[in-house]
DNA sequence: AGGACACCCTGTTGGC
DNA sequence: TGCCAACAGGGTGTCC
């Protein structure tokens, strides 16, 4: 589930949940995992943020020490939050108002409390591109970056020329740009196409409620048959053999960079001539 | 600097 | 039907 429209949706279905609440205790038993949870401990929630495809939990300072704190969350590839305790619930989150269950079956996810801000031992979070839907991500910017860039795709997935970018929403928004996945060296066209491809494909994502969402909490649900809103306006993603909704020509599917990648090969051709 | 790769985990799917 | 390999929405560390 976990890219920036999914996390975002998690941010504002748990925010009701937990913003005034103080935490009570935070349990689960993988420590390597799941850092320091326990200076969350008696900690009020002053409000969720999100950065990229990480979910920041903002903790007051608590009276022994002064200092505000984040439990930082990042779902990885299976995580969500859920009502109800599962077979997969590995942290649960007890508030004065209820009690909120990380659900992991990959156990991809990783939490972390930190003194507010202090992001060491956590490069992707230190390196992190501009949000693609604020004003911080501007085009003049990205396309100088992306003139000497190597692949596209990794590029993108790297979160350093733009955040909250995975795979689902790279190959839609390159499909959109018509940019094949593995060209490098963008054009100022090519690279202005993409960004405008990236900041639609996102507003649009966010405002559908991502992909995959079930039931109410943003949880991936995609084995509970429960199609999220966003799903069924993938045009490339997930479609491979299937006509493309520009041209008719089958979608093909790749690897690159250990990533599944879809594409047409006739509207995303690689262009392997150096511009002018 | 940046690319390639292994690794962290478990569950589902598709081919034989 | 049953088994097993391949694959899955992400990030990190290491090696070159």
């Amino acid at each position: 589930m976990p890219e920036l429209p999914e996390v975002e949706t998690t941010r504002r279905k748990i925010e009701p949940l937990l913003a005034g609440r103080t935490i009570l205790q935070v349990t689960h038993d993988a420590p390597h995992r799941y850092r320091d949870t326990g200076l969350a401990h008696g900690r009020q929630v002053s409000g969720l943020s999100r950065r990229g495809k990480y979910l920041m939990l903002h903790l007051a300072a608590a009276e022994a020490d002064g200092e505000e704190h984040d439990l930082i969350v990042h779902l990885g590839m299976t995580g969500g939050f859920r009502l109800e305790e599962g077979p997969h619930t590995r942290v649960t989150l007890t508030t004065d108002a209820g009690t909120l269950y990380f659900h992991d079956p990959r156990r991809f996810g990783k939490m972390a409390v930190v003194p507010r801000g202090v992001y060491t031992g956590m490069p992707t979070l230190l390196g992190m591109g501009p949000e693609p839907l604020s004003e911080d991500f501007r085009e003049e910017e990205f396309v100088r970056l992306a003139a000497n860039a190597g692949a596209v795709k990794p590029w993108l997935l790297s979160q350093k020329p733009v955040s909250g970018v995975g795979n689902i929403y790279a190959d839609e928004s390159l499909w959109r740009a018509r940019l094949h996945p593995a060209q490098s060296r963008l054009t100022p066209g090519e690279a202005g196409r993409l960004y405008h491809a990236v900041r639609d494909v996102m507003h649009e994502a966010v405002e559908a409620g991502g992909s995959s969402l079930g039931d109410g909490l943003g949880n991936y649900r995609q084995h509970d048959g429960e199609p999220g809103a966003f799903q069924g306006r993938h045009a490339v993603y997930g479609r491979a053999g299937q006509p493309c909704p520009r041209c008719g020509v089958p979608i093909e599917k790749t690897v690159l960079a250990q990533r599944g990648t879809h594409f047409c090969p006739v509207c995303q051709p690689l262009r392997t001539e150096d511009p002018a």
